[in-house]
DNA sequence: GTAATTCT
DNA sequence: AGAATTAC
């Protein structure tokens, strides 16, 4: 099955609101100095818009 | 600016 | 090719 990331809340810059979204895809963004974050790509239900947001 | 990623 | 993402 294609049960892998798990859902995440995330606010989608679109329409303003909260919605528990499964990302498209995960990665850590991080420079050489530094931690960084995770970011997911996500695709919001309302407007069909792309948009990433940070993945705790 | 830097990091990776992918949509536009 | 340029945008966007977080936080240092």
């Amino acid at each position: 099955m294609s049960s892998k990331l798990p859902p995440v809340k995330v606010k989608d810059p679109t329409t303003g609101k909260e919605v528990t979204l499964t990302p498209i895809k995960v990665w850590t963004l991080a420079p050489k100095k530094g931690k960084g974050v995770k970011i997911g790509l996500f695709k919001s239900p309302e407007t069909g818009k792309y948009f990433r947001a940070k993945v705790e």
